[in-house]
DNA sequence: CCTACCGATCGGTAGG
DNA sequence: CCTACCGATCGGTAGG
């Protein structure tokens, strides 16, 4: 039962009978989906609070009151970034992890555990860093301007994210790959993995490659 | 030649003569200093955006146009907080170590190196955590809210405090206790450390120096 | 989804 | 440093 479905929303209730002069409501979903990226966009690069809701409005050509037929808060659609954000985040994890695991020969089981660490950094670099980008990063610098409940949400998602990655440390840790405290480490490590966002240039020398070699070689020094 | 002068600022003019009425002239570099300590605060936990100037007026007993009598701007209040965390900073790092290497004995390089990095961080700990931390993780995380002319300010200043750690790294990476390359591995290691102002609690399990013995171990797997 | 609009808040200033 | 105030902007809404 996801919680961050992607799609725009069953909508409750739509005039039956053929639509009139509601050209506009047919692509709804077209319409909020491009909301969500424009305000992603923007939240990133300006902030939340330094982004008006006009700001959003004219990115997508819309009027000034517009975004407030889709929404009903200027925070409900910072909400929907971060939950969609991590709704993508968690498919592209599973799909990162089945990728590998289909890939998997009879290793040793450090083997294992140090070529899915590498998988998962790599994936988070790319979630956090590659093509479309926007949406995690206002998660983990907006964290301040959703409420509670809304907090409670995205941190449950961000629970379900890190579960992966549990098992993986404990295992290298187990193995003496990891010297440090499973849970510490795996704070340090997203730490690490997330401030990226605010250094990294996708137009400088370093790939996410680089970045991912680096990584594993600060955190895992000896390869099994 | 510090750029980044703590104290108030030689006041350009001042009325010769006793002063008159203009006791708060008096303790100007005290009201100056709470200003900047109570918009430290306001900022870290609300966010420069979220914060009015009456908000901060507030904070030190002012009425709402009075913080402006101090700062000419909003935004330069900002930066004040952020080059007087970045001074502070520095000085307490050139302290720290400073009073490292009063204490070293006839060691080996490599102990040596290590040793100091345990010393840089668990100093850079302290000023994101410890008591009065607010300065520097308002630094970190309102980059985007300050102008160009002084983010150059700035990171001149960021510049200065990491220059330290660039020999600590390469030696420890010579000695082969790092294995990850010296500059992404910086940027990494900030990073973990960082991010630790976003989900440490002064009040939970962990201490500053478990963290630092954490991140040593993550960073660092074999002790010389 | 647009038009027209409102109430509130905000950074900043003049004048003392 | 206070009083009184201004212009601008902003989130949001009614009504179509």
């Amino acid at each position: 039962m996801p919680v961050h479905t992607l799609s725009p929303a069953a909508t409750p209730s739509r005039p039956r009978g053929r639509p009139r002069k509601t050209v506009a409501t047919l692509d709804d979903g077209n319409r909020r989906r491009q909301l969500v990226t424009g305000a992603a966009r923007l939240f990133r690069h300006q902030g939340f609070d330094a982004t008006s809701t006009r700001d959003i409005a004219a990115a997508v050509g819309m009027q000034s009151g517009s975004p407030f037929y889709h929404f009903k808060s200027k925070g409900a659609l910072l909400f929907a970034v971060m939950q969609e954000g991590m709704g993508g985040a968690i498919e592209r994890q599973a799909k990162a992890i089945a990728a590998y695991q289909s890939l998997q020969k009879g290793e040793l089981p450090e083997q294992y555990s140090y070529g899915l660490l590498a998988v998962l950094i790599k994936n988070h670099f790319d979630i956090l860093l590659g093509p479309g980008s926007d949406f995690i990063p206002v998660m983990l610098y907006e964290w301040r301007s959703i409420n509670e409940r809304q907090r409670a949400a995205i941190a449950q998602l961000q629970a379900e994210y890190e579960a992966v990655w549990i098992p993986v440390l404990q295992a290298l840790f187990d193995a003496g790959l990891l010297k440090a405290d499973v849970k510490l480490a795996r704070l340090l490590i997203f730490g690490a993995l997330n401030w990226s966002a605010q250094w990294f240039d996708r137009r400088k020398e370093a790939s996410i490659d680089d970045l991912t070699a680096a990584a594993m070689a600060l955190f895992i020094q000896e390869r099994p």
